[in-house]
DNA sequence: CATTTTAACTTTGTATCGCAAAGTACTTTT
DNA sequence: AAAAGTACTTTGCGATACAAAGTTAAAATG
């Protein structure tokens, strides 16, 4: 297989995913009522997303209240950032010998 | 869910189908035996994910004799270029959005 | 002529995925 | 006490991915 296909991450060939690392990419925090949405997801389809990634090392979760109601926050990883990065320069680097 | 993530076509989310439509849109005329070895898949597989492919109407088949082989080969069509390419268009937005 | 090989599938079986809906736990608001 | 909110987990089901084996038809080989 051309290597810019090996490089693919598989985690990162699901729009959910694709879209949380998105978010979580541009922004340090991002809270469960965000993402939900902002990607318009149920409850058990964002945890199960979700958890996929905290799985890889590539997020971290945060739990906390905020006056009174729980509040969890999730925020990327160093691992995650670079894992990202790198599956974005791989979607580049097709573009390109697409359409240099 | 944010734009860019909804004008993703399902179809290219397969590793697989990218790499076969990367393969065509570069090259006209790609037959059974270079997506094979190009994308290390098995005769099934490569079947399968093509006819989801031509399902589409984005590949055309054309099979001839070469010499007194059967030959299959691919070809993308228009709509599948134009597809692919909005694809990849926003792939590039995405990109550009996380570090313009 | 009979067997084997090649090309390109199709079928089968299994494991995994994706998702909604329902259920759970714990707390807060009413 | 009951209802609602937050964040899950579980369940169930249809769709997907893949390898392996089976199929078809012609060609090459013995």
């Amino acid at each position: 297989m051309s290597s810019y296909l090996t490089d693919f991450n598989k985690v990162f060939e699901s729009r959910v995913r694709l879209g949380m690392m998105s978010l979580l990419v541009v922004q340090e925090q991002v809270d469960f009522g965000q993402i939900k949405e902002n990607l318009q997801l149920s409850d058990g389809n964002l945890a199960s997303h979700m958890a996929a990634l905290e799985k890889m090392g590539y997020v971290e979760v945060r739990k906390q209240f905020i006056g009174k109601k729980p509040n969890t926050t999730y925020a990327i990883t160093a691992l995650g950032r670079q894992a990202f990065v790198e599956h974005l320069a791989s979607l580049e680097k097709l573009i390109q010998q697409i359409h240099p």
